[in-house]
RNA sequence: GGGCCCGUAGCUCAGCCUGGCAGAGCGGCGGGCUUUUAACCCGUAGGUCCCGGGUUCGAAUCCCGGCGGGCCCGCCA
């Protein structure tokens, strides 16, 4: 690997193009014919020291470099895994180009490799070289080894060397991939269209956050970037997408903390005719199924030892019964005054005029904790849920749940509500609470009122945190260890590219 | 918004409490080696101790301010 030094990386870059080896110059494509992982799974039947005839190439980057003198082993990295390429000093004599470029290789550099696939004596399946292109070179050095990138600073400021190094970073990336490509199958069994709808909304809601403001120079208007696909997807189903579904980013104005991100992925579906019991088991089908495209089993075992077992059904419990289960106390018919006392001596802060707030807080506090299995809480105050239909059973609560998994708020869900009288009402007690604190509330959103007073169907949704998600699978304990890149504050960069740009006019 | 902690070689870190030559391992560079797996052996270079100010004969170390980062609490998923 190269020094971060211009100086001599300068050198090293006019000698390859003095020996005809300038991979900017030759360079432009390779044709690849294998890949790491299958090479090994298709000759493991070789014995230790046995070679074959047949031919491949693999491409990708140099991860060591074993110079021995008359041999080198180097292992080489592609998408699938790793694999050893073996060069031979005998074979080396009989190429000059290949004894010429592999002086120059380096741990780091991007490279081709030609040759037959053989065991080595020591049993290592191998690709023995009988061509090598250079085909990019790393001008930095790159934290191989054991230590990786601890640092979080550069973990996050230069996060393709955490992605590059960590496995568990990058398993999260590629897993977040492989449970979208799993739910999106699934659903397009069941008959859901996938759609997008508006990042850039007139009036945000669909959630309770602060939105990001922008502006449509177009229109001179100003917009809000979606905090929630929501009210869109309803509008559909009112169209007659009657199972409508997306995998939306959605952005919402507010702290970041190890579980919280101002921009995330969430899957929103929407189902006709269906109620929240429908709802919880989609998202359970969704989810078991997804961990187990991803592991091969509905158990997963965490890197930390914990175990989490998706096998279906998930438990259901009521919101207030666990409440009531952890503390031992009668809460269900506790006025608004009786919770917040509850809450000040649980040493729950909880100011709001909503007792349903309070009771959520205070089931945080004491009862969330305890949920490591995929389990569903349901009957969510109704108070705090402006677009879910009152329960059935009991109208100051709604059905509405939310999965928790390792502690996580991964799913929420509910009947939606469909009743323009109630909706426009709810909407109105949102512009109270507005008034009365602070705190976030749902907008008035007159058409979105206008489209109910249509017809939606009796309908069903659930949205999923899909970042949540893949926490809560790997055990990764920031969200921000599963979002490929995140915000990080202005540096100053130095390049070796600025002090090298002599080297420019080579190549124009 | 409140609190705690961190910043030393390319990487991982020690040194700081108790002020006195800037350190280790890995990596780099040079040499050797035809079966290694983080190869090994010999040699060697490499520093804005985050920045600024203060205390002191003397500051990586103590004090103040700033910058960058992480964690916890409060609020949003």
């Amino acid at each position: 690997m190269r020094p971060l030094n211009p100086e001599e990386t300068l050198q090293k870059i006019k000698a390859l193009a003095e020996e005809g080896l300038d991979p900017y110059v030759n360079a432009y494509r390779y044709e690849v014919t294998a890949k790491a992982e299958e090479l090994k799974a298709k000759f493991s039947y070789l014995q230790p020291g046995e070679e074959t005839e047949h031919r491949v190439s693999v491409a990708g980057r140099l991860w060591h470099v074993r110079r021995h003198g008359g041999i080198t082993f180097m292992d080489l990295r592609d998408e699938s895994g790793r694999i050893q390429l073996v060069v031979r000093r005998d074979i080396a004599e009989r190429s000059e180009r290949l004894s010429r470029t592999l002086k120059f290789l380096d741990k780091g550099d991007i490279v081709g490799a030609k040759g037959r696939v053989i065991r080595t004596k020591t049993g290592e399946i191998s690709v023995l070289a009988e061509e090598i292109e250079i085909l990019s070179i790393a001008w930095r050095p790159i934290p191989f080894h054991e230590f990786g990138v601890k640092d979080p600073e550069q973990r996050y400021r230069e996060r393709y060397l955490d992605i590059m190094l960590n496995s568990r970073v990058r398993g999260a990336i590629v897993g977040l991939y492989k449970v979208e490509r799993e739910m999106r199958r699934i659903l397009d069994e069941k008959g859901f269209i996938e759609v997008h709808t508006p990042k850039l909304q007139p009036i945000y809601g669909g959630a309770l956050a602060k939105p990001f403001v922008t502006k449509i120079n177009a229109l001179d208007r100003t917009v809000y970037l979606s905090i929630a696909p929501e009210t869109y997807l309803k509008r559909l189903v009112v169209a007659g997408l009657f199972k409508v579904y997306e995998i939306a980013v959605s952005f919402r104005n507010e702290d970041i903390d190890a579980t919280h991100y101002p921009e995330f992925v969430q899957l929103e579906a929407y189902q006709a005719f269906a109620d929240w019991e429908d709802m919880m088991s989609l998202g359970e089908e969704l989810i078991a199924e997804a961990v187990r495209a991803l592991y091969g089993s509905y158990r997963v075992e965490r890197e930390d030892g914990t175990v989490l077992d998706f096998s279906r059904p998930w438990p259901r419990v009521n919101m207030v019964e666990a409440i009531e289960e952890a503390l031992k106390t009668r809460v269900r018919d506790m006025s608004r005054e009786e919770l917040e006392e509850l809450a000040g001596r649980l040493g729950v802060e909880a100011r709001d005029p909503r007792a349903g707030k309070i009771m959520e807080k205070i089931f945080e506090k004491v009862a969330m904790p305890r949920l490591r299995n995929p389990t569903f809480v349901t009957m969510f105050p109704r108070d705090i849920s402006p677009l879910a239909r009152p329960s059935r059973q009991d109208p100051r609560f709604a059905e509405r749940f939310e999965l928790y998994i390792a502690g996580l708020e991964v799913a929420n869900g509910y009947s939606e509500l469909n009743n323009p009288v109630l909706q426009y009402y709810f909407f109105k007690e949102e512009e109270e609470l507005r008034k009365a604190l602070e705190a976030e509330s749902h907008p008035m959103d007159r058409d979105y009122v206008r489209a109910l007073e249509y017809g939606l169907p009796p309908t069903g949704g659930i949205g999923i945190g899909l970042y949540r998600l893949m926490m809560a699978i790997t055990g990764l304990p920031s969200i921000k260890d599963v979002i490929p890149f995140t915000i990080t504050s202005p540096e100053n960069i130095e390049l070796v590219s600025e002090s090298l740009q002599e080297l420019a006019h080579r190549y124009l």
